[in-house]
DNA sequence: TACTTTCTCGTACATCGTACGGAACAAATG
DNA sequence: CATTTGTTCCGTACGATGTACGAGAAAGTA
């Protein structure tokens, strides 16, 4: 009664599984192999985005015809997800070695430095299958981080997602400015030369006392440095702190 | 030598900006409004998603042919524009009562409560003209949440970065889930009594203590409830915890 | 009535994911 | 060697998508 399992969970974990006799022996040879594909389509997504992945672009890349990539691939989610697990097993974990801070620190900056390096996962919606071995490596890492803190294991899950997330939107921010210049054309700066006058008479029909003062001043600070570090360490602080005010109650 | 100002721009105003005589008398009349153009944009994207709206769907639904829309909206980027901030200026903002903590939760649970309502929200890329009104107004309220706490004016856009942020990310979790069990037509559940054999034999060449032992007891607590608030609660009191121990230094 | 202005929308095009089915190839079998 | 069987390759085709183009329809003005 129970429907067949997933076909990508045995994709996902090709490297892990052993070769146990599922290689044809007999049939015509592939011409690439399922990481080649994998490995050109991250490749696009990097320079041009997720959006302008497609499969028959991708085919031209690896050398193939459009169609042969699904003799590699179930379809595009699919192969979205392989291209998840296979890019998270690219960056190696340094050892987990400080204080809970350094720890938490470096989780934040491993995945802010993923996701700059691969703006498109913003893009990743929620797919079920991301039980990838990488994607499984990459979770027991994090939470080591937090082990033997003091957290339950509800709260350790809680304070990996908290952490993550919050790279991720620093992450989420900085991509959104690189991504509208990219598809308008113009820089930020631009723009805002452009849209000054327009803007300022048709804001100046309302009243923005705190939003005006505060608006610019990030706008500034904003425009100054785009300092990765920088951006993470506001949120992280009071994220940590907030954390051993927890632990220490 | 500047390019000319994003006509979006004015169309995001459109409600707050005088009536300059830009009425036209002479031609034909139209026969819809924007309003009714992006109020129906946003009951489709809630019910089926961003990525299910489409030009020709909306334009059947509002009654006019496909191309007539675009005497309305510039295209499909700008009525995503437009859609965000109609919907932002949907909810009503209560008044800012009651000490930080009180006022903090109260900006997370409003913004918790727009990408429940509307979780299209989060699909929304980076689009530059952001700056309609509704969403002007939305940031001042937030921002009067910590204004005078203490905080310079960059910590206070940070902060409530940080915030929405989180507030945002719970939402995403929550949407993950329901939209592969819509696109896939399992429930989680089911996935798992599928996979769980095959899932079982797979993770079985490697060893993962933590993840196993923290997984599991965050899974099962995933699916006991969905309170939001309960969903919230954790990483938003460590947030204010922190927030609270960098003023009180 | 004729002209001007504005909105309406049918047609067309490029691009997308991918279903379908036969051709091409490699090993096993006779 | 000839045939069968298993596997990969991929050309063609279909339905959707956003939207450029331009002709037609309606409303006010002269």
């Amino acid at each position: 009664m129970s429907a067949d399992p997933d076909p990508t969970l045995r994709l996902l974990w090709r490297h892990v599984l052993p070769s146990d006799g599922t290689a044809p022996k007999r049939g015509r040879r592939p011409k690439v192999s399922v990481d080649d594909v994998v490995d050109a389509a991250i490749e696009l997504a990097d320079r041009d985005g997720l959006d302008a992945l497609s499969m028959r672009g991708l085919a031209e890349r690896v050398g193939v015809g459009a169609m042969s990539l699904y003799t590699y691939v179930a379809g595009r989610d699919d192969l979205v997800v392989l291209m998840v697990d296979q890019v998270v097993g690219r960056a190696d974990l340094p050892p987990m070695t400080g204080d809970l801070r350094a720890r938490l620190t470096l989780v934040a900056e491993v995945q802010l430095a993923d996701h700059r390096a691969h703006p498109w996962l913003l893009d990743v919606g929620g797919v079920r299958a991301w039980l990838g071995p990488n994607v499984a490596d990459r979770y027991e890492w994090q939470l080591s981080a937090v082990e033997g803190v003091g957290l339950d294991d509800l709260e350790m899950d809680q304070t990996i997602t908290l952490v993550t997330g919050f790279a991720a939107n620093v992450a989420r921010a900085e991509h959104a400015v690189r991504r509208t210049e990219r598809e308008s054309g113009m820089t930020d700066a631009e723009w805002w030369e452009a849209n000054y006058e327009a803007l300022a008479e048709v804001m100046s029909h309302r009243e923005y006392p705190i939003a005006g003062r505060v608006g610019s001043a990030a706008g500034e600070a904003y425009q100054a440095g785009r300092d990765p570090r920088r951006e993470l360490e506001f949120g992280l602080a009071r994220i940590l702190d907030g954390l051993e005010a927890h632990l220490g109650r």
